[in-house]
RNA sequence: GCUCCUGUGGUGUAGUCCGGCCAAGCAUACUGCCCUCUCAAGGCAGUGAUCCCGGGUUCAAAUCCCGGCGGGAGCACCA
C-alpha cells in the first residue's frame, strides 16, 4: 500500500505522468466565432499546467472546416488570448498540415485500416444507428486508393467520405467507422481553394497532437466518449499518445455562449455587437471592466473537475473588486438628482481625494452655485436634520421644497449623520451609465436586461482615459466606455 | 432508447484513487462587529452540509462494494 500524502493543494491538480520541463499542452480553438469565457478556461488550464511544470504550450487554430472559419476570428481570439496574458511556444494552424494528414491517410488505407464510403448520408446513419456495415467497407486497399483520388476531382462533395475501420457494433457510437474526410469546396480564408478534401476533427486533433509534442490534452467533457477513437487512431498509425484529460464546460446562467443563439439578437438589434456588456465574450467581459487577473483567478478557483455546473458570476465580481479597488478612482455621482441650495459655504474650491487609502491624488473641484443630490438620499429628509456632504462639509436642512435649502455648520468629518456624495451643479457632466444585467432568464430572452441610467458625475470624468476604472462612491465600480458613458462592472 | 460522464452547505470547490488526522477545509453569498469622510476594500466573528438515496463490508466510510434515483453529454460529411 502506498503511503497516503495529504498535503493542501494551491491551484490545479498534479497530472499524471507529468516531468518537470517535459509538459507540453496545446490549446486548439477552431476560428470560427468570438473567443468568451468557455476559451478563457481551456486557454488557461493549459496555459497553467505548461507553467506548472516548465513545460511548453502550443496554440493551434483548429481550421478543417473552411465553411465557418474566418480571418476576423484568427485575429479576434489572439487578441482575446493576448488580453489574458497567455504566450504561446508556438502558433500553428492544423491547415498547415493537411498533405500530411493526406500521408497518413494513405497509410491507413493500406493497411486495410480506412475504406473510401460512397454511401449516402442518411443511409452512414441509418447503418450506425442498426449497426451495419455497409458495401463500401468490404472493398479492398486497391479500390479505395482509386476512391480516396476520385475524391480530388471526380467526386462531389457529400458523395464519397473516408472512414475508419472501428467497430459498427461498438457502444461507443463514435467508433461506428467514424468520418476521416470529406470533400469541402468553400474557400478556405488562408489557403483559398488550394484543397477540397479535409480531414474531419477526430483525425487532425490526434495526428496533430501527437506530432506537435502534446504530453497532455486537455478538452470539455463533451469529447469524452472521443478519447476511445483519438488513442486507435494514433494506434494504426502507430503514434505517440499523448495523456487526454477532460474538464467541465463554463458557461454562465443566462449567458449563452453560442452563435447560434447570439447571431440572431445581434441581427435584430437585441443585443449590439459580441462586445455588449451582457455577453460572456472576452471583448464584452473586458468592456465591462472584469480584468483578465480576475477571470484567471476565477477559472482556477473553479477546479479541474467533471461536474457539470452553473458557473457562480459573483464569485468572478468578488475576485475582480478585489482586483480593481486599489487603482480605481473614487468619483461622486448622483442619480436623478434633487437640487440643494447651502448657505454661507465657506469653500469655493475643494480637493478631494482620488482614493481613500492608495495615493493617487487628489482633485479639485470648484464649488459655486446649486449642489446636487441623489434624490434616494434625500427622500426621507426632514427639517433640522444633518448631513455631511462628503469632502464639502456638514449642513442642516432648513426648508424642502421642491428644491432644498440648508446652511452650512462646520467641517467636522467625524459625524454620525449620513455622509453623501454630491455634484455641483454648474459643472456636472452628464452621463449614461449601461448597467447590464442577466440576457436570458429561463430560456427567454430578458427584454430589460440593459438598464440605461442618467446620471451626473464630476468634471474630472472627462479627464480619465477611456477604459478607466471607477468606483462611483457609494454607487459601485464602473469602467469608463467614452465620454458619456460608462458600463457598471459590479458593487 | 442505447452508451458514457457526473452528484459534498444557497453557489463553486478541497478531500474520494491510497478508509481513521473530516461531526468535513477554502472561496463566494448572507448576517453582525471593527476600521473607514463610501453601501467599496481590509480585519474579526457567525449562520449554513444527516457528504443524492438505500443496503453491505469494517473497530472505523464522504472515501470501498452492491442496488436505486437525479443532472449533463454523445449517438453530424461541426469542432
Amino acid at each position: 500500500m502506498k503511503e497516503k500524502v495529504k498535503e493542501d493543494r494551491i491551484g490545479l491538480p498534479p497530472l499524471e505522468d507529468a516531468e518537470q520541463g517535459n509538459v507540453v499542452t496545446r490549446f486548439p480553438p477552431e476560428p470560427n466565432g468570438y473567443p468568451h469565457i468557455g476559451h478563457a478556461k481551456a486557454a488557461i488550464i493549459n496555459d497553467e499546467y505548461s507553467k506548472m511544470y516548465g513545460g511548453k504550450n502550443v496554440l493551434r487554430f483548429d481550421d478543417t472546416n473552411p465553411e465557418n472559419e474566418r480571418l476576423e476570428y484568427w485575429a479576434a481570439i489572439k487578441v482575446g488570448l493576448d488580453w489574458l496574458g497567455i504566450k504561446y511556444d508556438k502558433i500553428k494552424n492544423t491547415s498547415d498540415d493537411i498533405e500530411l494528414f493526406y500521408d497518413k491517410c494513405k497509410d491507413l488505407l493500406n493497411q486495410n485500416l480506412a475504406y473510401v464510403c460512397t454511401c449516402k448520408r442518411d443511409e452512414i446513419s441509418k447503418n450506425r444507428k442498426e449497426m451495419i456495415s455497409c458495401k463500401c467497407s468490404e472493398s479492398d486497399p486497391k479500390q479505395n486508393e482509386d476512391g480516396w483520388d476520385k475524391m480530388f476531382h471526380k467526386y462531389k462533395p457529400g458523395e464519397a467520405i473516408v472512414r475508419f475501420r472501428g467497430n459498427m457494433e461498438s457502444k461507443n457510437t463514435v467508433m461506428r467507422d467514424p468520418i476521416l474526410f470529406r470533400i469541402i469546396d468553400a474557400r478556405h480564408p488562408l489557403l483559398e481553394k488550394k484543397y477540397r478534401v479535409w480531414p474531419s476533427y477526430d483525425f487532425a486533433v490526434a495526428i496533430e497532437d501527437s506530432l506537435d509534442g502534446v504530453t497532455h490534452a486537455f478538452r470539455s467533457k463533451e469529447y469524452e466518449l472521443r478519447n476511445e477513437l483519438y488513442y486507435e487512431i494514433l494506434d494504426a498509425l502507430n503514434m505517440r499518445k499523448p495523456k487526454m484529460g477532460e474538464f467541465s464546460r463554463l458557461e454562465f446562467k443566462g449567458m449563452p455562449v453560442s452563435k447560434r443563439i447570439l447571431k440572431p439578437l445581434i441581427d435584430d438589434g437585441k443585443v449590439s455587437w459580441y462586445d455588449d456588456p451582457r455577453l460572456p465574450t472576452l471583448e464584452a467581459l473586458k468592456r465591462k471592466g472584469i480584468t483578465p487577473e480576475a477571470i484567471r483567478k476565477f477559472t482556477l478557483s473553479l477546479g479541474f473537475t467533471k461536474s457539470n455546473t452553473l458557473a457562480p458570476f459573483d464569485s468572478l465580481e468578488a475576485f475582480n473588486r478585489k482586483i480593481v479597488d486599489g487603482n480605481s478612482i473614487r468619483l461622486f455621482m448622483v442619480k436623478s438628482p434633487k437640487i440643494l441650495t447651502v448657505s454661507n459655504l465657506p469653500h469655493s474650491v475643494v480637493k478631494l481625494p482620488n482614493h481613500p487609502s492608495n495615493d493617487m491624488g487628489v482633485r479639485e473641484v470648484t464649488v459655486e452655485g446649486d449642489i446636487l443630490l441623489s434624490s434616494e438620499d434625500v427622500k426621507d429628509l426632514k427639517i433640522n436634520d444633518q448631513l455631511r456632504l462628503m469632502g464639502l462639509g456638514n449642513v442642516k436642512i432648513t426648508s424642502i421644497n421642491s428644491k432644498i435649502t440648508a446652511e452650512f455648520t462646520n467641517d467636522n468629518h467625524d459625524v454620525s449623520f449620513r455622509k453623501i456624495q454630491w455634484i455641483c451643479q454648474k459643472n456636472a457632466h452628464k452621463l449614461k451609465i449601461l448597467i447590464p444585467h442577466q440576457l436570458f432568464i429561463d430560456d427567454k430572452f430578458n427584454e430589460g436586461s440593459l438598464e440605461e441610467v442618467d446620471v451626473y458625475t464630476e468634471p474630472h470624468y472627462l479627464e480619465l482615459k477611456d477604459g478607466a476604472e471607477i468606483q462611483f462612491i457609494r454607487f459601485g465600480y464602473c469602467r469608463k466606455d467614452s465620454m458619456n458613458q460608462a458600463i457598471f462592472t459590479h458593487k
